[in-house]
DNA sequence: CGCCAGATTGACT
DNA sequence: GTCAATCTGGCGG
């Protein structure tokens, strides 16, 4: 039985939203057939105050949409890869989640297909990954993951408890903030490799 | 139209 | 750990 995570579960903070984000699923429909996979990695951006983020960048379609409705998909290349991130808080504030990893569930055969990549570990260990093992490209962009009818959604699936949720800080960007805002699942073999938490304790 | 940035990945040392 | 490849949007001319 598959529940859709509501609307109003994105009006929130991009931090408890990236947190609550781990243990849900993330589902694909392509025609007939459906990928899915369990959502085990995120990060949460900001806005203005935010220097990672690329709504503090000035003018440009990513950051209108970081400003618009929560619960929709914010879709953008980088480096040559697609990255899917789901717009937080409410209009007028600027904030999103970006999903970094995935644990295959359904549709394995089709993953498999669309990366090229016989290596379970390999097809959504990363937001480059998952997008392509799950056919995202720009053509998803803005539509709500929150509705029946779309083609891509989250679901709820698995309550995570604190003791298995994992922070550090967030992956590859220049200047990051003090708080660590990346979430991942302990111990789950398809979270992405990168930095170490920020302290052992 | 040309040039550059950028939240990544994959291969090599 | 380090480095090159890959693609699109934004901006200047």
């Amino acid at each position: 039985m598959s529940r859709l995570v509501e609307h109003a579960f994105y009006f929130k903070d991009p931090a408890i939203v990236a947190r609550k984000l781990l243990g849900k699923l993330l589902v694909r429909r392509l025609g007939n057939r459906v990928i899915s996979g369990m959502i085990v990695e995120t990060e949460a951006y900001y806005g203005e105050d935010d220097p990672a983020s690329w709504a503090s960048k000035g003018d440009n379609w990513i950051r209108r949409v970081m400003y618009g409705e929560p619960g929709r998909t914010l879709i953008y290349m980088v480096h040559g890869h697609w990255l899917l991130n789901v717009v937080a808080m409410p209009p007028g504030v600027p904030a999103g989640v970006l999903i970094r990893a995935l644990e295959p569930l359904e549709g394995v055969d089709l993953m498999v297909r669309n990366r090229g990549v016989n290596n379970l570990r390999l097809l959504t260990s990363g937001p480059g990954r998952l997008t392509r093992a799950l056919a995202i490209d720009k053509s998803l962009h803005g539509l709500p993951v929150y509705k029946k009818d779309s083609p891509i959604q989250i679901i709820y699936h698995r309550e995570i408890p604190d003791s298995e949720v994992g922070r550090s800080g967030r992956i590859g960007v220049k200047r990051d903030l003090d708080i660590p805002l990346r979430f991942y699942i302990k111990g789950n073999p398809y979270v992405s490799v990168g930095k170490k938490p920020k302290s052992s304790g």
